[in-house]
DNA sequence: ATCTATTAATAAAC
DNA sequence: TGTTTATTAATAGAT
């Protein structure tokens, strides 16, 4: 039927062929329909395209219940067909992995922000959480890691602030210390250049005076530069 | 095709019902062959007579596997065809969206690395290799962030650590002006001490009792307590 | 997608 | 069922 006779071999030209599977196609879903009608016929149409579209047709009773109807009907056949051709199993598994991977590599490719032009906003929202989850899981571990890593170091910085304070703290005093005793040193410096012919001339107040000055001196170094050292030794 | 056309209804007369059924019947797997072999498809045929009886036919690949490839194909998307025509819109997109999250969700098990025992190696490395790739994408952000926490961190530890390093060096300096002072200082005292008896001799050993006792307390406390204080902050 | 020449399918009869 | 035959339907190739 139609213009010269057709041999029963794969159409080699692409074109071709995807034109003749059009029309073949729906012609072969007319033809099923019209047994189905005329003969009170239960059938079921399955037909995948090389590029794995697929069109079906079905009796009213619908696909599902069709098939089920062929399982129960072709079971015990089926079953021996199967055990009898085990060693076939292989390439059916093989055929089953390859159908699988078709899927998987779908949805991968949204999994991969790719192919999104297809997708429904919702679509994305879903796919976005579903993401997040994920990453969640994997980004857990490395992220812990981390954080203790920062953790500590902050907790380093924040300890190093504190002694740097305390030195500071103790550098100061220190420098009072010795600003202190350089008012000291100078005073008595002041007060030997100008007694001393007095000194030689036995002026004996002067020592009680230079007494009295010395020890209130060790009195407030003891109260205000050994305490603190002390106090921060227990802190260190 | 035949003599005088048919209508498209059921055939009330069963010798012709049956006659007719069995021709097209014929017909359509000679069809379903050919569309199959010309434009290489996956067909699978199905059909059960009024009286229950199976016929079948379908592509090398066996039926039993057009089936599952059936199954997982249209699971989704049949239930999207099959609710697409009688309802309106909203609930297409509602349905079609639960369709495709189904899907979704099974791969995204995977993703999870959930279920994975129904996984050959293939399907595997491919899910890690995709896994990998998006997660790529995903950590490098965080991770920039995160490192550049760290860096700052660590530049400010070793800041602090420099400026210690500096406090403390200051300190010891100071310590030693104020040694070198009290030596100094207690000098001068001996100097003046002793002259200072020969004119009241009153109670001069009290006074240098005295001295001693600071001078040696004042030492102890310079090399056991402040020292410690320091190397803390060196190892802090 | 539409058209048409041609083949294929098949209804009716045997 | 299988054949034959007249007729319609399907469709290959072209537009």
């Amino acid at each position: 039927m139609g213009r010269g006779r057709v041999q029963l071999k794969r159409i080699e030209n692409k074109i071709n062929r995807q034109v003749t599977f059009s029309k073949r196609r729906s012609g072969l879903l007319k033809k099923a329909n019209e047994i189905s009608v005329l003969c009170d016929a239960e059938v079921a149409l399955i037909v995948f395209s090389t590029k794995g579209k697929l069109f079906e047709y079905s009796t009213d009773s619908g696909m599902e219940q069709i098939l089920d109807r062929y399982e129960r009907y072709s079971y015990a056949e089926r079953v021996l067909v199967a055990t009898e051709l085990d060693q076939g199993n292989w390439s059916l598994e093989y055929t089953k992995l390859k159908a699988k991977i078709e899927i998987l590599q779908k949805n991968q490719r949204h999994f991969m922000g790719e192919d999104l032009e297809s997708m429904s906003l919702k679509e994305l929202q879903n796919l976005e959480q579903q993401l997040d989850t994920a990453l969640k899981q994997i980004k857990s571990r490395r992220n812990q890691l981390m954080y203790e890593s920062i953790a500590e170091l902050q907790k380093k910085e924040k300890a190093l602030q504190e002694q740097n304070n305390q030195l500071a703290k103790k550098l100061k005093e220190k420098e009072k210390e010795v600003a202190q005793q350089q008012i000291q040193w100078d005073q008595l410096n002041q007060d030997q250049s100008s007694p001393s012919f007095l000194l030689s001339q036995s002026l004996p107040s002067l020592n009680v005076g230079y007494e009295e000055a010395t020890k209130a001196k060790r009195k407030e170094l003891d109260l205000e530069q050994l305490e603190p050292s002390l106090r921060l030794c227990h802190l260190g």
